[in-house]
DNA sequence: CTAACCGTTAGACAAAGTCCAGCCCCTGGT
DNA sequence: ACCAGGGGCTGGACTTTGTCTAACGGTTAG
């Protein structure tokens, strides 16, 4: 597993991999992810992507995604009810949900333990697992500490 | 802790302990939610409160949902990137989420553990941890177990 | 009787996401 | 060179979830 730097002719040679026919706007997408390793909403990324000239349209950006998503090159976050978070590490791992932000941070899985889960449900596989810690700036104690001990 | 049956008096009751206002409308949503026990979302608390004869509009059903969940009678889950789902246990608990029938099933959280979260960020407090267990059917095992040694 | 207040309502609106018919472009066969 | 087929892209219409707003109704207090 070796860290290379995210050019757009890696990303055609990451498309490839995955079974995805690497065309323009599908590399612009990758690059957008995969470049800056954040978690990006679709409306994110085609802001991103038509930056500079409107080239890639609304339907292929989800088009895309759902794409990508459906042969693993990246990972679905479901956290904020009004919009759906695109992940480019498809690594097990958790997330620090920001409310204030909606900024999301990784939690790598291999340090985290979940212990007394009961059985799944008969009949039933695990597809993912989802923790999610949702925090928020402690307004109390930086704003007016007297308060906390007032109440 | 003493179990009660979920009459629609008792609702106006539990209304009243959270600083609710019990109206006609917010009574049969509470009854709704908590009568049935189960996660639903908003379009089918609308649609169960409006089965006999029309009385509660969409404004008021997502303004209800709103205010119950501020104070804390309710709490949202989050797992399905189409629709929000309300929750009327508002104990520590986590889910097993269905991805065929987008069903939610709980689990308790007073047997589960989790380790080795990483501190979180400076200035920051926890407003909450769900955990999402997504499970799905094992296709494989029941519908045509040969396949698996097939491939 | 009236003013104020709270809750409800219909309908307009907004935003995320899907769908569809048409177009472009590349390839492969003749 | 021509044509046919197919994959991909496009704008725009559409759907769904949820919010907003202005008006209205009912209750209470003076």
């Amino acid at each position: 597993m070796e860290k290379q730097s995210y050019t757009r002719d890696n990303m055609a040679n990451l498309l490839r991999t995955h079974g995805i026919n690497p065309t323009h706007q599908r590399i612009e997408i990758a690059y957008a992810l995969f470049g800056r390793q954040e978690h990006l909403s679709a409306d994110q990324i085609m802001a991103i992507v038509n930056d500079r000239h409107s080239e890639t349209s609304k339907a292929t950006v989800y088009n895309t995604l759902n794409l990508f998503k459906q042969q693993k090159l990246i990972r679905e976050v479901i956290v904020d009810p009004s919009k759906v978070f695109y992940d480019p590490n498809t690594e097990p791992h958790h997330h620090f949900f920001n409310l204030e932000t909606s900024e999301l941070i990784d939690i790598d899985a291999d340090a985290v333990q979940i212990q007394g889960l009961p059985p799944l449900p008969e009949g039933m596989v695990t597809a993912g697992v989802d923790v999610i810690i949702r925090i928020r700036p402690d307004a109390e104690m930086s704003e007016a500490p007297s308060k906390l001990a007032g109440k």
